[in-house]
DNA sequence: CTGAAAGCGCTAACAG
DNA sequence: CTGTTAGCGCTTTCAG
């Protein structure tokens, strides 16, 4: 592979000016013109591992999610790969499984890579440590998920209005029996939704008592949300209607509500996060949707602000969810 | 952050001894340990981007998929990590987008990062140029798609086989005029899966001339497969079932089918490539299921072969479909 | 505007 | 077994 040198040499000018050239110093159009001649004959391009080193940055940003096969955050990532690229960052995908030591070890990989920056949507709000990227003054930005303690841009959702509005439809929808069905204790998105769920519950005068039975934590997955609606399902008065805060746990609650021989909406479901297939279930399913392209875009603007110097406070953006009625929710007594 | 040499100063030994204590060279256990204290006091972790640049080779691996939302690619993508992660090395996801010019841009920037080597699921069969690599000695492992000219090692999956048989299968279950949606023209896949078609067909006795207007190239996207349908229902003789080669774009193809009032299994609908909500769709989706996470973890078995300097020939793994039949394609004669 | 020279942090000979 | 030394390819003072 051709050097900075090789180039040198053959335009007969000095290392220097060949960098000069890539990285906009000024130099005379004439010899620019002979180092970008003898740059494309050598098939010159730079090396970017030494360009890290001596930069003491690279230019890749690393984008941490707790699970690649969820469409929300394939649809994140998309956002900030195409934010990224306009910058000439890569983006390097690292997937964390909700394994908050799997994370730290990614974050030190970070660290070790001297990644210019990292998106990281936490695998823990109570557990995930950021501190070591920010003792390095690495920008950090926080995406969808907030570590508690973490002193750093964001984006997120209003989960918990999200989880308000759809406990409200159902509520409105004539469902009585309204279970929720939420992510793991300590994440972010699967407290907040549930509270949206419980203060959706208490205006309509359910006591918190009798929500309580109807609540339970799971873990985002497939298999997840069909154990726990088995569980609400086995209740000795079961419940009417579900809302369930992601689409990979509403996928095996419909599995297990098929099971017992209940369909929607005679037992109202209700997805936290839209499906690229949500209308093609029988019946179509009524949804939250989440803006996750934008989320990833917005966090790679608010990071490459941060890449460019920005002092500006710590901000965080809060995007907002849409409620898609479908025919799920139609309401109990819709059916004839 | 501390260096190699803070630890050595530390400790008390020379740089040299703290490499080979991190890097499994022979050193006396007194000094390991005195060395091991004095990193882990310092919080040493050994710059990678340094040890790449001295090495001539990153402990990072590329990824380069065509499309992320695409559940094949992630599952795949997942075989990849883990397989991966059990060596150490880290994965780099790239989105191609199924562009020739982005996959290259991709390529230029393994060899820049100087990464250990690449799987690949090919843009193009025809056009992706992986010659630069091979040039430069990197090992490649094409993966699902295999470009023409390269010698790679590779893994792919009996896609003619799958097309046969599930095409055969809609042929047994009373269809007549089956159609078939493939991928973009030129992609092996595509190809393959509608040779498969195209021969099973023939051995149904169909002529040529009269399988023609039942094909038809899209792109893998929900959208492709959509309007794909729209012009199968438009012609004078609409088919009665279709083979659909990839999921989304069955998804799009249910949607097209339920907007002209039409529901399977009176038209049969069969989908090349399984998804989780498969069952979910009324009528359950019959489907080819690929060993997408077997895929991704073979070709970086591979990869770490070459990587330890197998010198074995370039072998290419085979892997079988599993047709899964259900409703979808119960047979146009089976309704009552 | 240009070139010489000094390193970024690490590993791989090579002596000892 | 251990230390010394010499770079990997690039960017960036610092003189000129």
């Amino acid at each position: 592979m051709a050097t900075i040198s090789d180039v040198a040499r053959a335009a007969g000018v000095s290392p220097a000016t060949v960098s000069r050239v890539f990285n906009g110093g000024r130099v005379t159009p004439e010899r620019v013109e002979r180092v970008r001649k003898a740059a494309s004959d050598l098939g010159f391009s730079p090396n970017r591992v030494a360009r890290s080193l001596r930069m003491q940055r690279a230019s890749v940003i690393g984008l941490l999610v707790p699970d690649i096969e969820n469409p929300f955050f394939t649809s994140l990532a998309r956002g900030v790969e195409d934010a990224a690229q306009r910058t000439n960052l890569s983006v390097v995908l690292c997937n964390t499984d909700d394994d908050v030591e799997k994370e730290r070890r990614y974050l030190d990989i970070a660290l070790a890579e001297q990644m210019a920056g990292v998106i990281v949507a936490a695998a823990s709000r109570k557990h995930t440590d950021l501190s070591a990227l920010a003792a390095r003054g690495m920008p950090v930005v926080a995406v969808d998920r907030r570590p508690r303690a973490a002193a750093v841009d964001a984006v997120t959702v209003d989960n918990q209005l999200g989880g308000e509005e759809a406990t409200a439809h159902l509520l409105d929808g004539g469902y009585e029996r309204v279970a929720c069905i939420t992510g793991p204790a300590g994440a972010s998105t699967s407290e907040d939704r549930l509270a949206g769920y419980r203060a959706a519950m208490r205006d309509a005068g359910v006591s918190e008592e009798s929500t309580r039975p109807y609540v339970r934590y799971a873990d985002y997955r497939v298999d997840g949300g069909y154990a726990a609606t088995r569980e609400l399902l086995a209740l000795p008065s079961p419940p009417d209607a579900v809302f369930v805060t992601n689409s990979l746990m509403t996928v095996g609650a419909l599995q297990a509500l098929r099971e017992s021989g209940i369909e929607p909406p005679d037992v109202g479901v209700l997805s936290f996060g839209d499906v690229p297939w949500a209308s093609l279930v029988r019946p179509p399913l009524t949804t939250v949707q989440l803006p996750s392209y934008d989320m990833g875009a917005s966090a790679a603007a608010l990071l490459q602000e941060r890449l460019a110097g920005s002092g500006k406070p710590l901000q965080t953006v809060v995007l907002r969810t849409a409620l898609q009625p479908r025919e799920s929710t139609r309401g109990p007594a819709a059916r004839d």
